[in-house]
DNA sequence: AATGAATGAGACTTCATTCAT
DNA sequence: TATGAATGAAGTCTCATTCAT
C-alpha cells in the first residue's frame, strides 16, 4: 500500500512468507511470518495491506522468480526442441533448488486468495517462453488457444516429475529426462 | 436401543463439507458445515472427531465416488485404448458433473491435512483401473513404478482438461477427446 | 434420584468416578467415567442426577471407605493412645492402598461441589473416633469444640504423613511411626 | 517503541485470577478472568499464554505476597521460639486478611496444573524461614530431611487454624495463640 | 431400566488488523 | 517509519444433560 522505504525489508517479508507458507500452509500467520523476516508484527502491514496482497506479491514473486530461471539458459536461436528442453530444465531445476518455494506456489495456485488480476500478470511474465506452444499439436479445441493449452500441459507434467524428483533425489536426472520425453510426445505429432 | 447412528447425517455432512470447502478453501468452519448438513456443531463431532478426521474421510469418500464413476463404463475385455478412454471419459465426467467434489478433491489432495495412510488407501480403491499403465512407455527410470507414474499423468492431464472444460463448457466435448489424444500420445510410443 | 435397579453399577461408577478424578480432576467428564464404569453415558444420570450429586455421593462413597478401615484395628477397651494409633495407622495405610481414593477425596474436599449437607453427614461417619479428642489439652479457644479440633489436625498431619510415606513408599512404615509421635505430641501435654 | 507492556495489567489479570478462582475454582473460565481484570481476553494470552501457565504464575505470585508478609516481623537476632512465632502469625494474618488468595493458592497447591518447577520455585522462596526446622525433634525418618518435614507440618496446622478463625473471626486471635502452641508441642521435644 | 445420539452453550486459544507511542 | 500491545471476532472442540428408542 505504502511505499515501503526498505525494498530488503520486502524482500525478507517475502522469503519468510515462503518458507513459513511451505511449512505450515497458507494459514501461517502473519506474526510468524514478521517474526521470520526480523521485523514487527505491524510493519508488514506497511508493506501489504493484508494478508491477502502479501499472497498476491507472493506470488508474483515467485513466478518471477521461476520465470528467470527458466529463461537463464535458453537461447532464442536454438532448435525448437532445445528451447523447450531448457525452459523444461529451468523448471526442475528451480523446484528442486526451491523446493519451498515450488510447495508454497502450489500451495497459492489453488487458493481462493488470488486475484483474477494477479493469475493474468502471472501469465504474462512468460512471453518469450510461449513460443514452445509452436508446436501443439492439438488440432481440434485446443487449436484456438494453443499458447494456454501448451502452458498448462507444460506445467501439469512439469509438477509430476518434480514430485517424482523430489521423493527420490538420486534419480531426479533421470526423472527430468523422461518427464522431458513425455512433455514431447504429447505435444507433437508422431 | 437409544436412535442408531445414522448413516444419512454422515452423508449430510460430507455433502455439506464437499460445499463448504469448495466455496471457501480448507477454512470452511466447521459451524458452517454442520449448519449446511442441518444439524448441530457438536454432532458433526460425534460423526468426525477432529476436524483433519473429516477432510481425511471426506476425501476417501469422493475419491470412491470418482472411482465408481470411472468403472461405470469400464469393460475389462475391451481394447486398452477403449478401456482407456472409458476410464478417461468417467474421470473428465464425474468433474464436469461435480464441480464443487472436483475442486474439493484437489483442495484436499494438496492440503497437509491428509494422513499418508489416507492418500495410501485412496491409491488401493483404484486397482482395476490400473490396467492402464500397462501402455507405459518411459523406459528409464519410471520403468519400475510406472503405475504411479502413468496414474500421475492421468492425473495431471486430466485436471488440465478439466479446467480447459469447466471455463468452456460449450466445447466439454472436444476438450475430453483432445485431452485424451495428448494423453495416448503421452503415454505411448509412436 | 430414580432409585436404581442395580446397586454394582452404582459402585461401578462410584469406582470410575475415583479413578477418573484421581486422574484428570474434576474436569473429569461424566462420559468418561460412564465409559469406564462399562455402562451408557446416559445411564449415569440415571444414578446420579447430575454431576455434582455424583461428586458428593462419591465424597461420602470415600469418607465411608476410609471410616471402615479406620475402626477396622479399633477397640474400645484399649488405651487411649494405642486406640489413638489404631484408628491413625488406619487411615494412612488406607491412602497407601487406595492411592487414588486418597487423591480424590482431597480434591473434592477443597472443592466448590460439596454441599454443606455432605460436609455434615460426612463429619457425623467418625462418631466413635472422635474419642481421640479427649487428649486434646488445647485449653483456651478450642476447648469450646475440642472434637473439631482434634480431628482436623488428626487429619491435617495424617495428610503431610501420607505424602512423605508416598513419595518414599520403603520408609512408609517409620514415616507413619514417626508421623504418630509429632501427632501425640500436638495435642498432649507435656 | 510502541506501547510498552503494562505491569498494571499484569497484575490486574493476577488479581482478577486470584478472585475467579476463589469463586469458581479452577475452572473459572477466562474470559470471566480478563473481563474482572477490564482487558480483553486476547489480552490476557499476551501475558499468559495459555491457561495453565496463568495458573503457575499466579501461584508464585501468591507465594511471594505470602512469604513478604511472613518475614514482615522476622527479625533474625531473636530468639527461635519469636521467630516462629512471627512466621506464624505472618502466615495466619495474611491468609485471614487475604482469604481469596488464600482460597486460591489452596486450590492451585492441590491442582495437576502446577508444574514440578513451579513447585520447586516456590519453596526456594523461603530460605531464611527455614531456620524454623531448627527445633524438629522427629528423629527417625524425618532426620533425613526435617526441613521438607517441619514446613510440611507448619502448612498443615496453619491451614487448620485458618479454617477455624476463618470461621469464627472474633476468636482469631485466640486461634492463632492455640495453633502455635500446638505446633510447637509438635515439633519440639518435652 | 438402559441406551447413546443429539444438542448448543461455552471453553480455550489464535490471529489479522489497528493505533498509540 | 517502525513498533508491538491491544483487540474481539471467530475457530475448533468439549461436555453435561435430554430424550427418542
Amino acid at each position: 500500500m505504502a511505499r515501503p522505504r526498505s525494498e530488503d525489508k520486502r524482500v525478507a517479508l517475502l522469503e519468510a512468507a515462503t518458507e513459513s507458507v511451505a511449512a505450515r500452509g497458507l494459514g501461517a500467520s502473519t506474526a510468524q511470518v514478521a517474526k521470520l523476516a526480523g521485523v514487527a508484527e505491524g510493519t508488514l502491514f506497511r508493506y501489504f495491506a493484508t494478508k491477502d496482497e502479501l499472497f498476491n506479491e507472493l506470488y508474483l514473486h515467485l513466478q518471477h522468480s521461476l520465470c528467470t530461471a527458466m529463461m537463464k539458459n535458453y537461447q532464442a536461436s536454438a532448435p525448437l526442441k532445445e528451447r523447450a528442453r531448457a525452459v523444461w530444465d529451468g523448471r526442475i531445476d528451480w523446484a528442486l533448488a526451491h523446493p519451498q518455494a515450488n510447495r508454497t506456489m502450489t500451495q497459492l495456485a489453488v487458493s481462493e486468495s488470488l486475484t483474477p488480476n494477479t493469475r493474468a500478470t502471472a501469465a504474462r511474465l512468460f512471453p518469450e517462453i510461449e513460443g514452445i506452444s509452436e508446436v501443439c499439436v492439438a488440432d481440434s479445441v485446443f487449436a484456438e488457444r494453443p499458447n494456454a493449452f501448451a502452458d498448462a500441459i507444460f506445467a501439469a507434467l512439469a509438477d509430476v516429475t518434480i514430485g517424482f524428483a523430489t521423493r527420490e533425489p538420486k534419480k531426479a536426472k533421470a526423472y527430468k529426462a523422461s518427464g522431458f520425453d513425455v512433455l514431447w510426445r504429447a505435444l507433437t505429432k508422431a
